[in-house]
DNA sequence: GTAAAACATTGATCCAGATCAATGGTTGGA
DNA sequence: TCCAACCATTGATCTGGATCAATGTTTTAC
């Protein structure tokens, strides 16, 4: 008897020591997956939720790459995130009742859907589930806080220096090389996120691969010198460690 | 008989509706006041908490401006908000239990300190006082989500003018008037907040007052236009309003 | 009250990255 | 398989804001 829901639960997920589960009980982990439901894939291309939507759920990510944006009044859009396995969208939807920004597939992508009421409920009983979602939000916070920074403090180097090595250390948490991968995301997207043209996302890995640092084969990128991605720009006596985001 | 506790209550504390205690019954906030510290005042510039400290509370700001900031390890710093009364401060440091930036009073500043391990336990409790405490949470992420488009997409009139209309908001929140307040940070830090030189911040200034759209001495501000203090580099046939963060 | 330090403003010059243009490569649908 | 659309790269030129310099104003400490 094939038993899809013993298949896909929180207790035999890869992704349970980086998602809402890690830290529960088994008992505890069952009462979770009574709330949670599986989503059909979403194909490349396709909205997970609307900037405007009515909020009702947050999402885990189980498999693929999400990004989200945001729009104003003016049309004008931002790239505010890329979302990786293990991560939660959505939590920016709770104060209004209302995503406050739009999700999008980048590739083939299945999720978990909490609906947040239910979650809200666990979460008085569940003290661990309680704090690991505080610890998600708080976690978002800081790295958004900290792109502020990327933003408006580095070179268009810098930035995309940055932007390479928390890809890296995201791929390799999830047990992929840290050092070859391939970006789901394009130049345009990449260039929209760290506030520079996709002329200049392309000329600056041109540059960066003609250092030596990187190799470059469309979407397929190689690190071959992890310290040098992170040191560029530095003087010769200045640490050569940036700040990492996730 | 004086009676400093319950002067300095929840209860009747004029910040009630745009703080933690928002949607609690009187019986429900005196146990909040239960686990509240009162702070003596700080001082201009004196720190709240430091980055790297350990993570013991969170804090409402009661009366006066604070300015948070993080430090990558280059030692490159970046002002991430200024918090009016009724904000939170510390929501970036639950998920390392390390503070993950700075606070640090731009004036005499008054803050309720709130130990976070017994909020959480008083939020298993009380329904609402956790559903606050993650829309305050939710509401930061969006935040910094919208100062990321504004960071990458605006011009430096466009900052300016978006950064004194959320002023603007917020003292007006406060029963303050909306188009007559006085700045408490400096040109430096509101260039360092937006990404902009010192100088462009003064230029700028100078050039919106040229405008007609504000008046400008010292600190003193006075809006005089705001729509066309939303509308600057507008296309004509473009709506006149930008989106506000706060 | 005074002097030093800090802050704000203005002018001149420079430059990192944006914009515009052109070309080559890749992807998806028929 | 072919073709249109989209994406990536490269070259040339432009520009908004940074940097450097100088001066004026305000704040702070003694």
């Amino acid at each position: 008897m094939n038993a899809p829901m013993s298949i896909q639960s929180c207790g035999n997920c890869g992704l349970v020591s980086m998602c809402l589960p890690l830290a529960l009980t088994q008992p505890e982990m069952t009462q979770l997956d009574g709330i949670i439901k599986k989503s059909a894939p979403y194909r490349r291309g396709e909205s997970i939720f609307r900037q405007g939507d009515a909020f009702t759920s947050i999402y885990a990510v189980r498999a693929g790459m999400v990004k989200t944006t945001v729009v104003n009044t003016l049309g004008e859009e931002q790239i505010t995130g890329f979302y990786f396995p293990g991560e939660l969208l959505g939590l920016n939807g709770l104060h209004e009742n209302v995503y406050s920004g739009t999700a999008i597939a980048l590739e083939t992508v299945s999720l978990c859907e909490i609906p947040f009421l239910k979650l809200d409920e666990l979460s008085a009983l569940l003290p661990e589930l309680r704090r690991q979602l505080m610890r998600q939000m708080s976690q978002e916070i800081s790295d958004e806080q900290n792109m502020m920074l990327v933003l408006a403090k580095t070179s268009a180097e810098e930035k995309l220096g940055n932007f390479l090595i928390r890809l890296s250390l995201r791929f390799k948490r999830l047990g992929f090389s840290a050092t070859q991968f391939r970006l789901t995301m394009s130049r345009v997207d990449i260039g929209n996120y760290l506030g520079l043209a996709v002329e200049t996302v392309s000329r600056t890995l041109t540059k960066l691969q003609q250092r030596g640092v990187i190799k470059v084969a469309g979407k397929e990128i190689t690190i071959l010198d992890m310290d040098g991605l992170s040191g560029l720009n530095r003087k010769a006596d200045e640490p050569a460690k940036l700040v990492v985001v996730g």
